[in-house]
DNA sequence: CTCGTTTGACTAAGCGCTTGCTTACGACGT
DNA sequence: ACGTCGTAAGCAAGCGCTTAGTCAAACGAG
């Protein structure tokens, strides 16, 4: 019990070594990266990492997990935001887009790092991956089932609407023209669009 | 001067080689591929890499140069076939959702291992890919024009009909339930919803 | 309050292994 | 006999991770 569990000495350095792994991981990739790139960033010498952290891939798992998580918390809050489909899909795509503007450092990570996770850690990730879908394919199948929707097919539809917010993380870049409350409101838009919402 | 320029033993043994490659790296990434990992592929020892090419960099650099290049002149030959603004934006996304499906090994690679690349490399390749863009922006733009398409914003309309395709890369499984021919025909339809096109 | 002891954060050094790539040298078709 | 194609062996460098130990802060007995 030594003073709060959130600012110890050790736990701001493990979530140095973190941030530290999130930006070598994005620039670089996960095999790109050395753990001696991570402990520089932080600040502290290479064995630093294995203190406060079990591995390399550890790090990966713990960026990976916490950001699929924070995922698929926020898209169900966005579905539960509102009432009717076309709402509840504005509202996820909104949200989703403007996340993955916001944090396109850890979403590459998230989107592109997967094949470096160990199986265990893979197959843990995948389940939250799974659990995203399904929330955004809920939404669309129940648009198409009120004919608020015009889908000609649910699955095509669901990759869409997740493919133009994925895809945001591969190029988006914060000195260009669109702020992340901009992306969010063009991708609302355009989902919209793509399930052929009535207007 | 011996025999055709294709099919000479060298001629071979590079393609194998590269083709072992492009097989590497889309599974486990430019850093995660080993050239050990490749020359075993091609059923070589790992010195008959450096028979062939350069650098494992070269490698790379010849994969993602090729699939750039073939796919700038799959984009322009769309836009071809086409004569009005909507005619070619669907075809634009019916060839490239269908190549990026039939081809989606080497399209991880090219759009997914650019920090990889050389400098230099890079910059010839970035290039290429701006023409890509160019080509379907100008779609879009003369739609908007015409008053076929309604978009709000140009840029993000391109962006859009972009990342449909490539995002393939990422999602599309072999043993999945569409052909590439499938998802270039959704690919299609789901662009002229993207532009906001009169049906 | 004093002082030896404990605890946790951190590092210098380095271990065993793998990496990209090179060198020296055979094998084989023409 | 010659040039092309290929390999066995290995080098220097870099890799993930470990070990042994330093140092400062926290602690408890007197």
């Amino acid at each position: 019990m030594s003073g709060t569990p959130e600012s110890s000495r050790g736990d701001l350095a493990r979530a140095r070594l973190l941030e530290a792994a999130v930006q070598a991981f994005a620039a670089k990739g996960f095999h790109g990266t050395t753990t001696r790139d991570i402990a520089a960033a932080a600040g502290m010498s290479p064995a630093a990492v294995y203190v406060h952290h079990r591995s390399k891939e550890e790090l990966l798992y713990l960026i990976s997990h916490d950001g699929h998580q924070r995922t698929l918390d926020l898209v169900r809050a966005a579905v539960a935001a509102g009432t009717t489909p076309t709402e509840q899909l504005a509202e996820v795509a909104r949200r989703f887009g403007a996340h993955h503007a916001e944090g396109h450092t850890w979403a590459r990570i998230v989107n592109y790092e997967l094949a470096a996770l160990a199986p265990g850690h893979l197959a843990e990730v995948l389940e939250l991956r799974i659990g995203i879908e399904t929330e955004v394919r809920r939404v669309v199948e129940a648009g198409a089932l009120t004919g608020e929707f015009d889908v000609p097919d649910v699955g095509i539809a669901t990759t869409a609407v997740l493919s133009l917010g994925i895809d945001i993380a591969r190029w988006y870049r914060e000195d260009g023209r669109w702020t992340p409350a901009d992306i969010g409101e063009h991708m609302a838009a355009l989902a919209l669009r793509v399930v052929g919402a009535r207007q």
